[in-house]
DNA sequence: ATAAAAGTTGAAGTCAACTTCAAGTCAAGC
DNA sequence: GCTTGACTTGAAGTTGACTTCAACTTTTAT
């Protein structure tokens, strides 16, 4: 397949797939200068990698899915520890849901006189809660998207 | 209260403290050139920024809960929206966990060969599973942070 | 045969939220 | 009065995952 094809058929970009074979993520067939041919193959690697971006892998623990050969090896370790942290998050943001949704309608004049909305604020600054990052612009629907939430602190130094 | 008093009952760096004085989030009481001096309520901002920043909001989103006056004005729908973009990121993010646990202690010899894993893999690529950001460096803790998945497609452009 | 479309490369740009740096100012203790 | 140490500023650097650009080369269609 060129790199068209692999654009139509898997909904990444050429550039981001030029980009993931300079990671070493996938491979192609190709001497430089000339136009690159990938197996079929590229696709399923393309979806784990889709997958492990989406369960907040980074391309390079990514990259240690693959063995040189390109077949997958997943450390279940990393896996299960990956579950973990997932679950850990969740269990945040639903509190974090809960209390906005009662700011959303909670009746007190201001929000510093609510106790609910006191109680969300120790929980964001006190404890776990921490940084998040978010992504560049998204197309004309209605609500953004956005990221999340990150646990552990950073080093103030 | 100074610059080093804040860094110490908030947590927030003084460099971020700054910054946020940049951007607008924060306000001192400053001839440029001598050394700010905060009002005790930068706390209170502070704490609402951080709840911000862990709901998923930007600064720029977090700056339009703050009247020009200094006071907190929240727009609910805007909150009520983040709600139910937490929640539907709450329910990907555990299918996602549940996929990980299984693919974490599934028998299959390949993962390639396992059809709960195949779904997984269909639930990431297809669909609504999206890029994903992630920190810099966490101190000396065992098990890692990271980000997570954010929602809505980016445009081929 | 040739023009346009599609592909190639390395280098530089983007984004958000900060941090780090360099160079200078100010304040407090001895 | 002078050395620290805390603070100030604007500018530049960081990080990750890409995108965009400029300048070419290669296919493909006419």
């Amino acid at each position: 397949m060129d790199i068209s094809e692999v654009v139509k058929r898997s909904g990444v970009s050429a550039s981001a797939l030029r980009y993931y074979e300079r990671r070493g993520l996938i491979r192609s067939l190709t001497d430089t200068g000339t136009r690159r041919r990938f197996a079929p193959t590229v696709l399923d690697h393309l979806a784990l990698i889709a997958l492990g971006q989406a369960a907040g892998f980074s391309l390079d623990e990514i990259r240690l899915m693959f063995t040189p050969d390109g077949s997958v090896a997943l450390d279940r370790n990393m896996i299960a520890a990956k579950a973990d942290e997932l679950e850990r998050l969740v269990k945040r943001l639903e509190s974090m849901i809960e209390g906005l949704r009662h700011a959303a309608v909670c009746p007190a004049p201001r929000h510093s006189e609510c106790p609910s909305f006191q109680k969300l604020l120790r929980a964001a600054t006190s404890g776990a809660l921490e940084r998040r990052e978010r992504s560049g612009k998204d197309e004309a629907q209605v609500s953004r998207p956005s990221g999340v939430a990150t646990i552990g602190r950073r080093k103030a130094r």
